[in-house]
This record gives C-alpha cells, sequence and structure tokens, in this order.
DNA sequence: AGCACGCCGACT
DNA sequence: GTCGGCGTGCTC
C-alpha cells in the first residue's frame, strides 16, 4: 500500500498541515505511475465531504505514528498531470516557513492559472468539482493528401481550385485561415478529403504565438547573430560561466551601465549553459515584458523560448505552462511567477533590473523573486545573475562580504558613447529669483532649442509621493521626525504632521522654522495638470509651438491593453515630440533621437517616510538620464529638485555611486536598516480604527514576549502605529515592525508564533518578511 | 428540562 | 471551510 500526504486546496489557516491519504492500486494503475504522483491535483474524502488537494510527498510505508490507521481513507481520484515535482514540493514548504504564508497558498504558485480543478459551493446542493475550463485547443491543418498531384476538381469548383492552389504555393495551411480568406469551406474541405487530395490533421496550437508550420516549431529559424563582446561584456561572461560550471548557487552582480549590452551578455551565458544541456529562466519586470524584449530571446533561441506573465490570457498560459512542462522549452523569460513554472535542469537564472521593487509580492505569500531564485539556484546547482544598471545596495554590499557574491561591471556603453551629462537645477533658487514656473529656465531653453531642431524630449515626472508632505519654497526645509531622521507627513485631517515609524506628531508649523518664509507648501502633482502647463509652454516658445506632440504616460493612458505600445509606436514616429511620463518612462525605452532628458521633481520620493527614499532617487535618476543621447546624437539631462545639496541627487548628476553608497550605508547603519539589520513588518487591518489598534497593541505584546522567549537572539519589536497610509479603501491599518541582526531567522522565531494563532474576527493580519516598503 | 448560541477542535 | 460536540445561559 502506498501513502500520499495531500495539502487540501481550502485557504485557512487551520488547515497548514497535510493530511495522509491511501493510494489504491487501481487508482495509480488507471492514472499514472506512482513516481508521477507527486503534484497532482487529487480529489479527497475530507469529513463528510470532498476536497481538492495537491501530493507534496508519496510514502510506501505510514510515514507519521501520530495518525490512527483506522482513520486513513483512499484517494478518490486523480485530477490532473503533475503541477511540480518534490523539488517544487519543498520550495513550497520554505516559501510557506519562510515567509509564514499558507503553505496551500504556495503551492498554487505552482498551478497554471484557471487550468486547474477545484471545488465550488452551489446555491444548492453543496460543493461541486469543477473541472478546468482550459485546456488544450487544437487547429485544423490541410495538408496535401495522397491524390493531391492527380486530383482534378472540376472547373466550375472555385473553392476547391483556391484551396488546391493555396496548398501548392504555400504549404500546409490552417483551415480558419482559409475560411476567412475564402468564406464557408467546409463542404469543400470534406470533399477534398474523400477524394484523397487533402488531409485534415489536428495539431496542437499555442495561443498568443502566432500558428506554425507543425504546431510549435519553426523549421526554417536563423539565430540571430553573436555580436563581438567588448572587454567588459566578455569579462562579466566568464564570471558566469565560471559560475554556471561551479552548480552550487552562486551569485554574479553585472552592474551594468544603461546601454553597456548586458542582454548580449545574459544571451550567451544562457547559450553555455543550453550547450551543457541545462535550461535558463529569465526574470524581467512585468512592465519590461514587452514583445521586443521576448523577441530578443527568440530571435537568438528561437522556438524554445516559453513566455509567462500576468497580462497573458489564462489560454495563452496555459498553453505556455504546457510547452515548459514537455520539456520542449529551454528558455522561460517571464515576470516573477514563471520561477514556478515547471522548468526542469536549470542551470541559469537571470534577474534583470533587479533593483526593481516589483520582484516583491505584495499578497501573500509575499515572496521576493531574488531570494527565491536564490534558494532554487542552491538546491538545483544553477548560478544567478543579477543584472541592473543600479543594483541593490544590499547587493552590493553582499557582494562585498560574501565569497559566494560576485560582482563584474560594465562600466562602458557598447556604442562608446560617453554618458549625458546630467546638470542639477535648484528649484528653491529658481524660485526665489520669481520663477513660478514648474520648467526652469534651464530645461525650456534645452526644450527650445531641441526641439525645434527635430529631436525627441523624455520628460519624468516623478510621481511616488501620494503621502504628501510640507515643502518650504524658499529654502527648501522639509520637517522631520527629531527621533527618526524620516520626513513627517500631512495628515489633511486635523492638519498637523505625523512620523509613521514612532508616532510623533506635530501641529503644521505657519512659518518656515528655518527661514521664516510663509511660502509653506503641500507637495503632490498630477501628470495631467502638468502636461497643460506643458502644452502652454511649448505653444509659447519659437521653433516650437502646437505642431509639437506631447505623449503621456501614465497609469491613466496605459490603463487598455496595448495602450503602452501604441504610445511609444506614435513617440517613435514623430519627429519632435514629448514623452512625459511618471516611472514607467525611466526604463527600456530606446529612441535614438532622445536629446534632453528632463524630471521635472526629482525629490518627491525623497520624503516619503521610507529607508530606500535615497536609493531609489539615485536610482531614478540614473535610470532616466541613461535614456538620452543613445546614438549618434549628444544627450544631456536636467534634474530640477528643492534638494540640490541632497547627496542622492548629488552623487547621481556625478555617475558616483561608490560614494553614494558609502555615504548611505553609514546612515543605514545608523538607523538600523537593511542590510545591517532585517525586518519583518507585521500588517493589521480592519474595518474600525478602534479594533485594529487594539489588535495590534496586543500583537505587539504577544510578539515581545515571543522574542523575549527565544534565547540568543537579537532581535526587537517596535511599537503598534498607523501604517503611513493609515486608511486605505475603507480599512484602518496598523503595523508592527520588527529589526533583527542580519544573521539572525526572523520566520524562524516567528513562525510558531504565527502557525498556532488564532485568527480574530474582523481584524485581519499579514506578516511580510523582508518588506519592499513600509507603508 | 429544553433549546439557542457561541466556542473549539476535528477533518487523514 | 464546515460540522458537530459541548458548555452556558435563558425560557417554558
Amino acid at each position: 500500500m502506498k501513502y500520499a500526504s495531500v495539502i487540501l486546496d481550502i485557504p485557512t489557516q487551520s488547515l497548514e498541515c497535510a493530511y495522509t491519504y491511501a493510494v489504491g492500486d487501481e487508482l495509480l494503475a488507471d492514472s499514472i505511475g506512482e513516481s508521477d504522483l507527486i503534484g497532482c491535483a487529487v480529489l479527497a474524502p475530507f469529513g463528510h465531504r470532498q476536497a481538492v488537494g495537491f501530493v507534496m510527498d508519496v510514502f510506501t510505508e505510514l510515514p507519521d505514528q501520530s495518525i490512527d490507521p483506522a482513520k486513513i481513507k483512499p484517494l478518490l481520484k486523480v485530477l490532473s498531470k503533475p503541477y511540480f515535482d518534490a523539488e517544487g514540493a519543498a520550495c513550497a514548504q520554505w516559501l510557506a516557513d519562510h515567509y509564514i504564508a499558507p503553505l496551500a497558498s504556495c503551492v498554487r504558485l505552482f498551478t497554471p492559472p484557471g487550468g486547474v480543478p477545484r471545488m465550488v459551493k452551489e446555491r444548492v446542493g453543496g460543493w461541486q468539482l469543477i473541472e478546468p475550463a482550459i485546456g488544450e485547443v487544437d487547429d485544423r491543418w490541410i495538408v496535401a493528401g495522397p491524390n493531391f498531384s492527380d486530383y482534378e476538381p472540376r472547373k466550375n469548383a472555385i473553392k476547391q481550385i483556391m484551396v488546391l492552389e493555396a496548398l501548392a504555393s504555400g504549404g500546409d495551411v490552417r483551415a480558419a485561415e482559409l475560411a476567412t480568406e475564402f468564406g464557408g469551406i467546409a463542404s469543400t474541405l470534406s470533399t477534398l478529403e474523400k477524394k484523397g487530395a487533402i488531409v485534415i490533421e489536428h495539431r496542437r496550437r499555442m495561443r498568443g504565438i502566432p500558428a506554425a508550420k507543425d504546431g510549435v516549431s519553426q523549421t526554417n529559424f536563423v539565430p540571430s547573430a553573436k555580436p563581438e563582446l567588448t572587454q567588459g561584456q566578455a569579462g562579466a561572461l566568464e564570471v558566469i560561466n565560471r559560475a554556471a560550471d561551479d552548480a552550487s548557487g552562486e551569485v554574479v552582480v553585472v552592474d551594468g551601465v544603461t546601454g553597456s549590452g548586458k542582454t548580449e551578455v545574459y544571451l550567451q551565458a544562457i547559450e553555455h549553459v543550453l550547450n551543457q544541456g541545462k535550461t535558463a529562466l529569465v526574470l524581467v519586470p512585468e512592465i519590461s515584458l514587452t514583445p521586443q524584449t521576448v523577441g530578443r530571446f527568440r530571435a537568438r533561441f528561437g522556438d524554445t523560448v516559453a513566455v509567462m506573465h500576468s497580462r497573458m490570457s489564462a489560454g495563452e498560459r496555459f498553453d505556455q505552462w504546457d510547452f515548459i512542462r514537455s520539456g520542449q522549452a529551454r528558455v522561460v523569460v517571464g515576470a516573477r511567477s514563471a520561477l514556478f513554472t515547471p522548468l526542469a535542469n536549470i542551470g541559469l537564472i537571470v534577474i534583470d533590473e533587479e533593483h526593481e521593487g516589483s520582484y516583491k509580492q505584495d499578497s501573500a505569500p509575499r515572496y521576493h523573486a531574488r531570494d527565491v531564485a536564490m534558494w532554487m539556484a542552491k538546491r538545483r546547482g544553477a548560478a544567478v545573475v543579477l543584472g541592473s544598471a543600479t543594483p541593490a545596495l544590499e547587493s552590493l554590499y553582499a557582494c562585498k562580504t560574501r565569497t559566494d557574491w560576485h560582482q563584474v561591471s560594465l562600466p562602458e556603453r557598447a556604442n562608446k558613447k560617453p554618458l549625458p551629462k546630467i546638470s542639477v537645477v535648484d528649484m528653491a533658487a529658481e524660485f526665489s529669483s520669481g520663477s513660478r514656473s514648474m520648467f526652469s529656465g534651464a530645461l525650456t531653453r534645452a526644450l527650445k532649442e531641441e526641439l525645434s531642431s527635430g529631436h525627441k524630449v523624455v520628460l519624468l515626472l516623478n510621481q511616488r509621493g501620494f503621502a504628501k508632505f510640507l515643502l518650504c519654497r524658499d529654502c527648501g526645509y522639509v520637517p522631520t521626525c527629531p527621533s527618526c531622521s524620516t520626513s513627517l507627513t500631512y495628515h489633511e485631517q486635523g492638519s498637523y504632521l505625523a512620523c509613521h515609524h514612532c508616532g510623533y506628531k506635530t501641529s503644521v508649523p505657519p512659518v518656515c522654522p528655518e527661514c521664516k518664509s510663509p511660502y509653506l507648501k503641500k507637495f503632490g502633482a498630477g501628470t495631467q495638470r502638468v502636461e497643460a502647463e506643458l502644452r502652454a509652454l511649448l505653444d509659447s516658445l519659437d521653433g516650437v509651438g502646437a505642431g509639437v506632440p506631447i505623449i503621456r504616460m501614465d497609469a491613466d493612458t496605459t490603463a487598455k491593453k496595448g495602450a503602452h505600445q501604441r504610445l511609444l509606436e506614435e513617440f517613435g514616429a514623430s519627429q519632435a515630440a514629448v514623452l512625459l511620463g511618471t516611472q514607467m518612462i525611466a526604463k527600456g525605452l530606446d529612441f535614438e533621437d532622445v536629446t534632453v532628458v528632463g524630471v521635472i521633481n526629482a525629490d518627491t520620493q525623497l520624503h516619503l517616510p521610507d529607508y530606500r527614499a535615497n536609493e531609489r532617487t539615485f536610482d531614478l535618476i540614473e535610470q532616466v538620464a541613461g535614456r538620452a543621447g543613445r546614438a549618434q546624437l549628444d544627450g544631456r539631462v536636467f534634474v530640477q529638485t528643492y534638494e540640490a545639496d541632497s547627496i542622492a541627487i548629488r552623487a547621481a548628476a556625478a555617475y558616483d555611486r561608490d560614494r553614494f553608497m558609502a555615504n548611505e550605508l553609514i546612515k543605514r547603519q545608523m538607523v538600523g536598516y537593511p542590510p545591517f539589520v532585517r525586518m519583518a513588518n507585521v500588517l493589521i487591518w480592519g474595518n474600525t480604527e478602534r479594533s485594529v489598534r487594539e489588535y495590534a497593541e496586543e500583537l505587539q505584546g504577544q510578539l515581545e514576549d515571543v522574542v523575549a522567549g527565544a534565547r540568543d537572539v537579537n532581535m526587537s519589536v517596535l511599537p503598534a502605529v498607523p501604517c503611513v497610509l493609515s486608511k486605505l479603501r475603507n480599512t484602518y491599518r496598523y503595523h508592527i515592525l520588527i529589526k533583527a541582526a542580519p544573521e539572525v531567522d526572523i520566520s524562524e522565531v516567528l513562525l510558531p508564533f504565527f502557525r498556532q494563532r488564532k485568527t480574530c474576527d474582523h481584524v485581519n493580519v499579514a506578516v511580510d518578511i523582508d518588506p519592499e516598503d513600509l507603508l
């Protein structure tokens, strides 16, 4: 008798542990071999009803002595092919433990969305098993039959003749294609098939990919040319290849300025592991996952490239998932969720734009793709490449302090062009000299010069500043917390300033405490208003005028599917034009005739109560500067700011990351932030302020007991305070920050407490390990 | 005594 | 997530 350990797909905290079921021999015989039972969806009896579960492990003997053998029931049915293997099961368990998340939610990461059977509650009659609505789809293909050349259609059988001609000139055709061209052809085809002139074949179709001749593979694929590597690229490739050959989970940080050809290094490193019979996984931030990005990988590796991201339809994802599972896919390019596709034999995991916050999932399980990739690589003997023009401070610090992290630099652009000169424009000075415009004199002059000579301009509106703060327009003073060194956020109701780390509160000062100016501004401006002002400005400039289009790219204008792409094409096709947008335009754009880049408000996020604020500002400037002067034309960059003396902005303007990093590391060490401490953020939210606050305070006490109970652990629980976004979508939010020394495994200490904690009605609790932000 | 309600543990 | 067992407290 075999036994299966099953995690039930019922998302609740009280069903965390796996249940053991007997596996009947006839069940195995009817479905699949025993080794493949791991990862399968199964139907299991559970109390008086049935539930869908996933097999985590298979045993030949009863594994756990504590279970009464009489209670064990047999599994009823195997519902699917395996979604993951033993390695995947181990990963799900690790995710659940490390991120303190329900195991069922971690297992679900491995299943193709929409393609999984589940139990659904009916209005009458209780629970019902719903088999997946999404599965394989076939295309009908018309292929020449045995009598193809002999068959003579009647002269008036026009449709028959057209079909045969199409077949003779273009080879195999899809029935659907012929139908769109010639209209109803069903009877025509059946006649031709009867005569043996054609054969109709059913071939598996890949949704989202133009149908290829034999369903999947392109027969006439020619890989794109491998360009000669620069010295820097060759050096980076060598380090990566060595790490891949070492197969011990080493990490290589590729620190390459924009345009330095990081992608080519990835391509050749992937080729290296493919040649050894291994596979490769490439993660890209969701917004950078454009057809062009995928195209570069397809151009080199052809139809062995699978793609996986959240904007694909459920059908497309299912097809790609199945393509990967079949083993035909050798390279997977995708967003963070691609980590969980069934790619076997991974030799290399590339994470591009490694510093991007979107690699952290913001709902349970709150995993970070980089950390999951590193865990996987270690287990499976792969190497990890972290690529970025602005690697995360933590990554650079790890390279300096750990032997299994390596850093390689690509300091030169592949086209040998120098990086564009960055000018910092002090907006406080502009203001005191009488200008009230949001566009400085220097930027206005540059707009006029470049647009009138037919070049393009990119303007970035740094909108990551929804938390309002107070700013003195004369001296740039921003009120900060006396004990936390973060800026205070402005609260409309009650008109007070508050610190969201320690709870410090103070009233709004009537004049600037530094220079006594009454011009205290509450900060935060929208793209629409900037667009209107920019339009007025352009229309007033000689040689520019109303003919120059402004293309606005923000969350609003890119909401529709394909809008992002369309706006970029519009910008590319224009002569002189301005692209005005939020963060999303900071990276990946590659237009040859962009000669000016302007950052309207570089400092808004400097004042967010976020310990990464300086780093994010530095990154943003470096990233957006790389958009200028990518081809023959020289580029200029203007950074407008009220914080002209801020280290982040000064150092970014000088492309001096070492200086920034040295300064920032000292600050982080003093105030106690990563990489010098590890953090966990406990979020508490619910419908009434009082119940949330009271529960948060109770939880704080319990957590303090937990930490006190853990011996020799350097760890502390900060007081429960309202979140920066204290009221969000009608829920009230509190948080408790926990800090620990870097060597402490926070999850290990907190896990038992949260696993046994009873859920509380009306108040929800979530733990965020290594939080990306504390808002 | 009889019943409504809420809490708590079991479910393999 | 759902059920049933059990204790509490109110009602007939």
